[in-house]
DNA sequence: GTCAAGTAAATTGTCGACAATCGGCAAAAC
DNA sequence: GTTTTGCCGATTGTCGACAATTTACTTGAC
């Protein structure tokens, strides 16, 4: 297992898949909020921080633009991805239509072992949720849940959709923080989606994801409101 | 008293990032089939073409790997993505999927200016159609019209999804060819999906939208399967 | 003739350095 | 006092070179 390096730490990183591991260490200092929205990737700092050259640095946030994390501007660099209250919501939207029709895929394909994958990520949930484990791990727990509600669609063109709003998703979770204040109330309103699939029952299926869903998506966006109201004043 | 300066009007090539440049043109050598599947892009002989370094091709390759025009493999470089006739079915899903969610959102949004955009383009494709432009042009002008489809969603993340995914079935229908022969009657589908909007009928619309892409789903996936017999054999 | 191992060639991965560009500050002009 | 203009520091954009890895080829044994 590898030692974990902190942005300003000193250690240099193995020579094995290093834009991989930038981008890694990038995406865990953004969503864990070390580094603010709207802040600069300098790639020096970065590159001198990590103890290596900008190249990979800059592969890596390009990696990471492609994944909604960071913005880039010609000449100017990269930074900080500031998400909007709107494009959360937007973005809540399109999750909806992307894990509904995920949903309605996996119940027509009658697959039991998507069932109990799906079962045991809810005991998963229980477990994180009982034991305090941190933030991110229980956001990162849930979405695994939705994860592999996408995969067991059956069509990887599902989730490669899912992966690329998941890592926004969980950022906003983050910056948000304390919707998981009653983790327990989380993981249950997982289970009347498992439920329905159990019955092979697609419009309930479809009618509690969405339910499910929808109701993050007012939660997350009200938050995201606040804070921006309270930046503005 | 704005003396407005554009001097001779441009300078989108000087100016535009070269990493962004060696994108275009690979993806243009790419989609018009000047580089065949699975093969390899060698960094060193595109640098040398180009006459530029390797760090802007490298950037640029990530930029297509992300748009999934080529694939990447761990020291061993990018390859010309070989697309299955399964991708490509599974990939049909997902433009019926996230086409069908856009439309609606667009009857639902009422916006008048998106039934004149819509039926400019239908003009377009006519236009392409009996002037015997080349087929990228008409396969453009086509897909222009679903992206315009999905952009009158006013869910900028829609039309983020359809970007992606339209790269990649603009490939695939160059790579199949012969789809554009009657290309006037292809013009006529998108027909019945404009008239369908303009009564601000929204099932209608679906039902329009989703047979018009199954027709082409049908089509492409049924020539990429005779290609796939005929290399197998 | 086939296969394996070793070696050479070619390609990718990373680096440090230089050129191009941008943002901010101060001085000058109106 | 406001706007323009020129400069300076800092950051990004690009490059050529070297190290690490993969691939292809040769050589040898069986």
């Amino acid at each position: 297992m590898d030692k974990e390096i902190s942005i300003s730490g000193f250690a240099p990183i193995g020579r094995e898949g290093l834009v991989e591991r930038v981008a890694a260490l990038l995406s865990k200092a953004i969503i864990g909020g070390q580094l603010a929205p709207g802040a600069r990737l300098s790639e020096s700092v970065i590159a001198r921080d990590l103890g290596v050259s900008r190249a990979p640095v800059r592969e890596a946030a390009r990696l990471l633009e492609s994944s909604g994390l960071v913005t880039y501007a010609p000449n100017r660099g990269f930074f900080v991805r500031q998400i909007s209250a709107d494009a959360l919501d937007n973005l809540y939207e399109l999750r909806i239509v992307i894990e509904t029709a995920a949903i309605r895929r996996a119940i027509r394909n009658r697959d039991h072992a998507v069932i109990d994958t799906l079962a045991r990520q809810i005991d998963e949930l229980y477990r994180v949720a009982g034991d305090g484990s941190d933030m991110l791990t229980q956001v990162t727990a849930d979405m695994e849940f939705h994860r592999l509600l996408c995969a067991g669609s059956g069509n990887p063109k599902f989730l490669n959709v899912f992966e690329q709003i998941a890592v926004e998703t969980e950022f906003s979770i983050m910056v948000v923080g304390h919707l998981y204040d009653d983790a327990h109330r989380i993981a249950e309103t997982h289970i009347p989606i498992l439920d329905a699939i159990r019955d092979w029952d697609e419009q309930r299926a479809v009618d509690a994801l969405d339910y499910h869903i929808s109701e993050a998506r007012v939660l997350v966006t009200r938050s995201f409101r606040q804070l921006e109201e309270e930046q503005t004043k």
